[in-house]
RNA sequence: AGCCUCAUAGUGUAAUGGUAACACCCCGGAUUUUGAUUCCGUUAUUCUAGGUUCGAGCCCUAGUGAGGCUACCA
């Protein structure tokens, strides 16, 4: 079971964490996956959640353990449906929280106490300054800020003013409580930050009860110590925050020391990883929701087809660093491929039909072809697909007039019905379009399972369905990822999300036992690409419908990369 | 401008101070009842300049480039 992806290295994070499990540091660990409940989550989250609960599933023989928690400390910006997405989406990447289902809002009480206490030994105020005073009197990169009003008060003046902010005495933005550091440090974040300010907003699980909030700052390392998480991993840009995280921890009386670790967010080639964006595209309706499958949210990607492994396996071939690169996403999509190369049963379908008439079939009557569930896995069995005298195959599976390297059907030429006959086209109809409107063929008898006779030259075997027993399915056909403007003009950059034209719907031909497949099935349509449809929402309908699927590849050849 | 962080093939990552490697991508070939898979092969890498050292991708200094920081967002 030694899986070869598997890097016996260990990166800089799991290297720290092996020194602190044998220096006696820590006899266990305790991660977190803490999002905000303000959108879906997408590839990016992923990784971090692969992660993070990879660390703990890895110390699993030590009692580690990965919680999940809800940062929801702006409820302005959270919801209950992107908590429950969220929950949905870590499940379904095939990781679980056991118990340690965690959420911020239940810690409001320890934060105002947190407050209290510091406000009682002088080390943090009340600052009855506006936003854009507080901002004036910050000072900026290179000048030490100035010190307001608040800073002079008394424990005692602090005191009652706090409890009367708690009390909503005052309106949103009439003051705040900051923490009394250094205003003339060159890390702006320690510059006086602010640790809670005025929300008369309604918190998606406390509703009315508060009506101040902590800031991330600030709530952020009690959080981590509260839950007693020894290693507490972030994104790069959290790094220049460390030194407050490690303030608070010092002067709050809180159970535990986490240390804050932080490593490269991933960005991906062609993907828009911005909530903001994505949230955007929600928005506006560009797409069809978060779970648009245009989308690299988690559930897009899942609507797309794309496998949970696959992704696991993704975030693990990525390697954690403090590098701050792109990755191509032709990454993800190697392991998609491969995923779904190894695991999908394959079977035939026909996007763009044209209708072939075997002239000789009484010739050899087969009644059904049996057709092997996978070329390399014998143990995935064999299948029978029934076969008459008229069949589709595809449109671009027939050249009128070849070129040299087309191996598949053309006037006079044969190819094989896979899992079936060798036929000959024998001759062929266009419509007043001049489009093929119908091609004639004769099968040769006895070539079913066998080789091509002597002198006939057949190197191609190409899909086929059935005209009388196949099936219309509805096929959404996903290509690889186009870019289109930036709707914000704004930054003059690109979004990657595709254009919403390249969503194709085809009504396709596929054969019978495609579409009585279960519900969550992948597949691999052989020659067509892949394809992996999800009919978990499939109505109960007279046509089945593949509501969800993709393709990875076109029919044939690699893309085109670089 | 100040502070923090980072820099290895096209991309992502490896390499107790001791022969720079793996995967993807690309290209070529073989096999193939998927133009897939599989197999074989080709191209290509330590940002620059100094220093320490017998020896530097690794340590030091400076430079360059990239990212982050001046929300009552997270």
């Amino acid at each position: 079971m030694s899986d070869p992806k598997e890097s016996p290295k260990l990166d800089f994070i799991r290297e720290i964490i092996a020194e602190d499990l044998s220096s006696g540091k820590h006899s266990t660990t305790i991660t977190r996956f803490p999002p905000e409940p303000n959108g879906y989550l997408h590839i990016g989250h992923a990784k971090s959640i692969c992660l993070n609960f990879g660390l703990a599933l890895e110390h699993a023989g030590l009692a580690a353990k990965c919680h999940l928690r809800f940062d929801d400390t702006n409820p302005e910006k959270e919801e209950t449906e992107y908590v429950e997405s969220i929950k949905e989406d870590v499940k379904w990447l095939g990781f679980d929280w056991g118990t340690d289902l965690y959420f911020a809002s239940d810690y409001f009480q320890f934060f105002y106490d947190c407050a209290v206490h510091l406000i009682k030994s002088g080390k943090a105020y009340m600052d009855r300054d506006s936003a854009e005073e507080m901002r004036a009197k910050r000072g900026n990169l290179t000048t030490a800020g100035t010190p307001s009003a608040g800073r002079d008060l008394t424990v005692e003046e602090n005191l009652d003013l706090f409890a009367r902010m708690k009390a909503g005495e005052f309106k949103e933005g009439e003051c705040v409580l900051r923490a009394r550091i250094d205003l003339a440090s060159s890390n702006m974040n320690m510059r006086d930050p602010v640790l809670y300010r005025i929300m008369h907003a309604h918190h998606h699980r406390t509703g009315d009860a508060w009506c101040i909030y902590p800031m991330y700052d600030f709530a952020h390392p009690l959080e981590d110590a509260l839950e007693h998480i020894t290693h507490s991993l972030c994104t790069l840009e959290f790094e220049n925050h460390r030194p407050l995280y490690d303030w608070f921890i010092e002067n709050c009386p809180v159970p535990s020391k986490p240390r804050q670790i932080e490593f490269a967010r991933l960005n991906l080639t062609y993907t828009v990883m911005s909530k903001r964006k994505l949230l955007q595209l929600v928005q506006e309706g560009l797409v069809s929701g978060w779970d648009d499958p245009r989308l690299p949210t988690i559930s897009g990607l899942r609507r797309r087809g794309y496998p949970a492994p696959a992704i696991r396996d993704f975030c693990k071939r990525i390697g954690l660093t403090k590098f701050n690169g792109t990755t191509d996403v032709a990454l993800l999509e190697f392991e998609v491929r491969d995923f779904l190369n190894r695991e999908s049963p394959r079977r035939m379908a026909v996007l763009d039909p044209v209708k072939v008439v075997i002239e000789n079939w009484s010739a050899e009557p087969l009644g059904s072809a049996e057709v092997p569930n996978h070329p390399q896995n014998p143990e995935m069995g064999e299948r029978a697909v029934p076969i008459g005298a008229e069949v589709w195959i595809e449109r671009e599976d027939f050249m009128e007039d070849p070129p040299k390297k087309f191996y598949r059907l053309g006037p006079g030429r044969h190819v094989r019905l896979r899992g079936g006959h060798i036929i000959r086209c024998t001759s062929f109809e266009k419509d007043g379009e001049g489009n093929i409107s119908l091609i004639r063929a004769e099968i040769l008898p006895g070539t079913v399972g066998k080789d091509a006779p002597e002198g006939v030259e057949c190197r191609a075997a190409i899909h086929w369905v059935d005209v009388a027993t196949g099936v219309d399915a509805e096929v959404r056909l996903y290509d690889r990822l186009f870019t289109v403007e930036d709707p914000d003009g704004a930054e003059g950059g690109f979004l990657s999300v595709m254009n919403p034209d390249s969503l194709k719907i085809i009504t396709a031909k596929v054969e019978p036992a495609a579409a009585n497949a279960d519900a969550g099935f992948a597949c691999q349509f052989e020659r067509v690409g892949y394809f992996v449809a999800d009919i978990k929402d499939h109505q109960p309908a007279s046509k089945p419908v593949f509501n969800r699927s993709v393709a990875l590849k076109d029919s044939w050849g690699k893309q085109s990369g670089r």
